[in-house]
DNA sequence: ATACTTAATGACTAAGGAGTCAGCAAGTAA
DNA sequence: TTACTTGCTGACTCCTTAGTCATTAAGTAT
């Protein structure tokens, strides 16, 4: 019978860790329903330590979300500022990508919950449109501002906001987490939406 | 000193009256954050008295929400199925219109609780799908098959699912909803839809 | 007036969950 | 081995709130 310990000391990893199982669980249940306790098992530790490293359980949801958008968004929007590709090509590939991974990803969760508890945490709205919305328009933005002066795209192309390259997306987004059963190519409609709006540029 | 009565009973109005009461604190507060409390508060009875009306918080919220439906989509989609308008005039028109007005409406707060609660009721979300996503995206598919028959719009049209024609909805309502500070003009990037799609479809 | 029905009240119960903290034991150093 | 620090536990407190129910009084009929 071997003297196993009851746990381990790992002060470096648990705020991770319990941001970790705190996101799933938000994910899950949505914000007034998790519980710490909750969080805590899955977590594999003792709900008292969850408030060793934050101290309230609002605190705990702000920090997994910004903790899932610095994680997430750097890749996402970062490589897209590098390209080499015309502006076309940019807003057919990489884009389009971009828009096809985000419905199905953890930024639609975090979505979901900014619509949820938004209105009662307005700094974590704004931290999110200054870290992802902002960004993510002035990136699509660029774009086709380049396509412009290389002569790619009309000069009304800059009427045609970048929130029409994004609204699909939303669309996708909304769909696949409030009718989880009901079917939708939702590539297919970023794909024609691109498309429509290339026409449109280009014409 | 008169005897005023400290209530008076009418029966057929409270339930109607308490719906409207939670239907204005959920969309305050969201559905976990909202007491039965309050919600007698503001119908102006006491806490018992809802129980008298719906069994459960659930019940009353699932209530809510269908009130809230049918109230409001019989006469939005209604008007739309007997227009003698052609199909372009229709689609620039009263789809345009009705686009506009959804984001602001009631409508958009049964939605935001729908994303939010909707997988833990299930039978609430799909009730939606069938009074007012499937209407919905019928109606607008009718009426550009319409055009097809007629020669206004080329066969191919019909690949542009009608889900197009509702993306910046969409995303106009979860935009008021989330970033209710920052402005976007959501008319605007409708009409851009709108004319987007009519171009393509016509070409 | 009087008796009766039931809409409506509000104090109460029970349960759940956020946050606390005294004590325990894992790791560390001498 | 012993002394010491501190990450960690889990039982506890306290508050909030869904749901109940004995009681009250508004409306009605006779």
């Amino acid at each position: 019978m071997t003297n196993q310990p009851k746990y381990q000391r790992r002060k470096e990893d648990r705020p991770q860790e319990i941001a970790d199982a705190a996101f799933k669980t938000f994910a899950e249940k949505g914000y007034a329903a998790t519980r710490i306790d909750d969080v805590a098992k899955r977590a594999g530790i003792s709900k008292g330590l969850t408030y060793l490293y934050f101290k309230t359980k609002e605190d705990l949801f702000k920090a997994v979300v910004k903790n899932v958008v610095v994680r997430r968004v750097d890749s996402l929007i970062g490589n897209v500022e590098s390209t080499e590709l015309s502006s076309e090509e940019f807003l057919r590939g990489p884009l389009l990508d971009f828009m096809k991974k985000v419905p199905g990803s953890p930024i639609a969760i975090v979505i979901r919950l900014l619509i949820s508890e938004g209105p009662r945490h307005p700094d974590l709205v704004n931290y999110y449109y200054d870290n992802v919305v902002a960004r993510g328009l002035a990136a699509i933005r660029q774009f086709v501002a380049r396509g412009v002066e290389r002569g790619e795209f009309r000069r009304e192309a800059l009427e045609h906001q970048p929130h029409l390259f994004l609204a699909p997306m939303m669309l996708s987004m909304i769909w696949r987490l409030v009718f989880t059963d009901k079917p939708l190519d939702t590539d297919q409609l970023m794909e024609s939406q691109i498309e429509l709006l290339l026409a449109e540029m280009k014409a």
